[in-house]
DNA sequence: CAGTTTCGCCGAAGATTATTCGCCAGAAAA
DNA sequence: TTTTCTGGCGAATAATCTTCGGCGAAACTG
């Protein structure tokens, strides 16, 4: 139900992965909703092996979790928003972590650069966000705050299982 | 396998949702991976009850999908940033799109605010990172960047299906 | 206000899938 | 070579999904 308590990763440096692995991983993060028949016939491997696969990647937490992703204008929250705090001291406070409590704020982090901390948040209309943002300046320790309102969201999908290896030089590639 | 599509709503507005419809998004936002039993148990109806407004929920385009969320570093990605694009004309160029072929971008977003396009990316290495700048920079008309380098993510969760509607005054509320 | 339609729930049943198990081949260790 | 171990496969069972018919309550009609 509660998300919110630890998602540092269960392991420190990345895990070793095979091509099957990728594949499996590739797969789940665009659809976890098919069959590990399905799966198989993707990677090439039997249904139980899959199975056997995603169980051990889910113990060794490269896959978190599988959710169901929600459309913000649906649920009545269209107005997606970044706002960057400047906190005095240090950036993580139990008092700024308290508002993960607001089910519009979706993700925190502390950063390097001229904030201190990022929030994504999602929001039902400017009031909201004017709210929240007044919860935010109730934080002692909160020096400013800077907003960034999505105009239009053109790409979110969750982390992919790719890397790229070879970046090419300064020109695009072609495709 | 490529969700770069078309990402708007199925529909323009907020859904029409039952205190069940509800309890279902926040459950499945939660963990996707319930039996419709389960799910059922939660919220007070049948298995096939559930089903059905899972089903209609789906087509309306309240659930978007369902996705295996991974661990950026198991992946080999630890290094999340949001990099800021500061765009000469109008922020969306089809140039600047073609980025999202890149596995480590997950976002993109046009803002108001002084900055035209934000970025959300994860990195393999602060090396990466810096190929991938340039691979922005030499997208005609891109004026500057500025990217703020995550140190610690507090809070990484999907859209929530709740709605805070009676904002607290100022101090926060107790518990 | 009764008749009628619609909507959405439930329980039951069949189809599909998840999950376990034993066996076996190939690689690694001895 | 022999042994051990790892990880895949096919088959079997358990669990779940999915459909279907029936039924009651609410919402329209006349």
């Amino acid at each position: 139900m509660e998300n919110t308590e630890d998602i540092r990763p269960k392991r420190r440096g990345p895990l070793p992965l095979d091509p099957f692995d990728r594949k499996i991983l590739g797969a789940l993060a665009a659809d976890a909703d098919q069959s590990y028949a399905a799966l198989g016939e993707k990677v090439g491997l039997s249904p139980p092996a899959v199975h056997e696969r995603v169980k051990r990647l889910k113990r060794a937490g490269a896959i978190r979790d599988m959710v169901a992703r929600l459309d913000g204008t649906a649920v009545g929250k269209p107005l997606t928003a970044f706002v960057h705090v400047e906190a005095a001291g240090w950036g993580k406070s139990e008092r700024l972590m308290q508002l993960a409590r607001f089910p519009e704020v979706e993700e925190m982090h502390s950063v390097a650069g001229d904030a201190s901390v990022i929030f994504k948040v999602r929001m039902e209309s400017p009031q909201a966000l004017e709210f929240l943002l007044g919860q935010i300046h109730s934080v002692p320790g909160v020096r400013g705050t800077k907003s960034y309102i999505a105009l239009s969201t053109y790409l979110d999908r969750p982390v992919q299982a790719e890397v790229t290896t070879d970046w090419p030089g300064v020109p695009l590639p072609p495709e």
